[in-house]
DNA sequence: TAGACTGGCGCC
DNA sequence: AAACGGCGCCAGTCTA
């Protein structure tokens, strides 16, 4: 099957989803989101007093004037971004001078409240039907052959942090229901592993390690360090964007990076070799044969044909992991009886709302497809849990 | 007052 | 000038 013919077949699976819609807890909610407001009322005054006048935390512009000018911060000596109208106020140039004086802790905390306020509590409890249900819309018109989902954008529900936790915790079943989530574990480095035929890599998956445990192994660092670089791989690694994730220097990143390369040589010749026909195609392809153009391969520009090369990578692994999920869902839709509705598609993972009686047929027709839609050279491994609402799901 | 742009940030 | 891939939505700011 052709990514086009795909897309088209998938089309009605994605109405029907966008119709079951999702139930909310909407008077939960609400009640979070007037506490937030108190607390975000608090912090707004606190900042006020301890800058010695109002102003608008809202607004990126009047905090830099504050920081770098006012309050004389050395955005230089503490490696501060420039945008393009003035220095960088962002959540990871933030964090380079908490220590530097103590409203950059409050923008922090503000930020993180006002985020959540704004985005979700607030405009969510707006948009259910009459059965409390909220129904977002899939585009399916992405470079890279994955969904999007808007009005309201049901891909990007908070999950981190105390409250973004009780936020995804709003999303429940009907009562009778459980919701069943379904995930892929780490697909895009297993296709990776497919497609570079990369020994170690695949070693690893097929004895069933977990993959950024073991990459620390290899690397002599932590797994967090580890997992950072892996995603790094994934989006077309450079020292650069390395250097600034971990907050270290790029020279450091490098090291790390010449490093991981040596572990996985398979994979480095894989993304050589790989970058050297896109420029000769103008174009990559996925699993599925889902293309993408990329006319910076070839530019004059350094740092357009940089972008293009990591374009060309990352398409390779996002869009066959698309395709991966697009076929399982087709599958499902099929397969799947009345008392099981599969309601939300996050990438790399599905959302269904199922009948107390019919969840152990279920998540074996659920499992058995995901896992087996496509065969590759290392297993595909997909992880089910299932609970009254989105945040608290038991492993099944 | 509406639309475009910018910086910022939620998710994968 | 950025500054690691893909999205959509928010508030502030500027402009017509």
């Amino acid at each position: 099957m052709t990514s086009y013919e795909l897309d088209s077949q998938l089309e009605p699976v994605l109405r029907q989803m966008e119709d079951h819609g999702i139930k909310i807890d909407v008077s939960f909610l609400s009640n979070l989101s007037e506490k937030i407001g108190l607390k975000l009322l608090k912090i707004e005054s606190e900042a006020h007093s301890l800058i010695g006048h109002d102003f608008n935390l809202n607004s990126p512009s009047q905090l830099a004037k504050i920081l770098y000018k006012d309050l004389k911060i050395d955005s230089r000596q503490a490696g501060i971004k420039r945008k393009k109208t003035h220095l960088s106020t962002g959540a990871n140039d933030l964090e380079k001078i908490r220590h530097l004086h103590p409203i950059v802790d409050l923008i922090l905390k503000y930020r993180e409240f006002a985020k959540l306020k704004n985005t979700y509590l607030d405009p969510l409890p707006k948009l259910v039907d009459e059965n409390g249900r909220l129904h977002t819309h899939y585009a399916i018109d992405t470079a890279s052959g994955r969904l999007s989902s808007k009005s309201p954008n049901l891909q990007n529900i908070p999950k981190k942090g105390e409250t973004g936790n009780e936020i995804r915790g709003a999303f429940i079943s009907q009562p009778g229901y459980k919701l069943i989530v379904a995930d892929y574990s780490q697909i895009e480095l297993r296709i990776a592993a497919h497609f570079s035929g990369d020994t170690t890599m695949i070693k690893i998956f097929n004895e069933g390690k977990d993959i950024h445990g073991a990459t620390a192994e290899e690397l002599g660092v932590d797994r967090r360090t580890a997992k950072i670089v892996n995603f790094g791989i994934l989006y077309g690694i450079s020292s650069y964007g390395l250097a600034e994730t971990l907050k270290i220097t790029p020279e450091e990143a490098q090291m790390l990076i010449d490093k991981y390369f040596m572990t996985f040589s398979g994979l480095r010749e894989y993304i050589s070799k790989t970058i050297e026909s896109v420029k000769e195609q103008g174009l990559t392809v996925g699993l599925l044969g889902r293309e993408r153009i990329i006319p910076e391969i070839n530019s004059e520009s350094d740092r357009l044909r940089k972008f293009g090369e990591r374009v060309a990578v990352n398409h390779i692994f996002q869009s066959s992991s698309a395709d991966i999920i697009k076929l399982a869902m087709l599958e499902l839709s099929k397969k799947l009886d009345k008392d099981t509705k599969m309601l939300l598609q996050i990438h790399d993972e599905l959302v269904f709302e199922v009948k107390n009686t019919s969840i152990n047929e279920s998540v074996t027709i659920i499992r058995e497809i995901m896992e087996s839609v496509v065969k590759l050279k290392v297993p595909i491994i997909v992880n089910i849990s299932a609970g009254e609402d989105w945040s608290n799901t038991r492993e099944l």
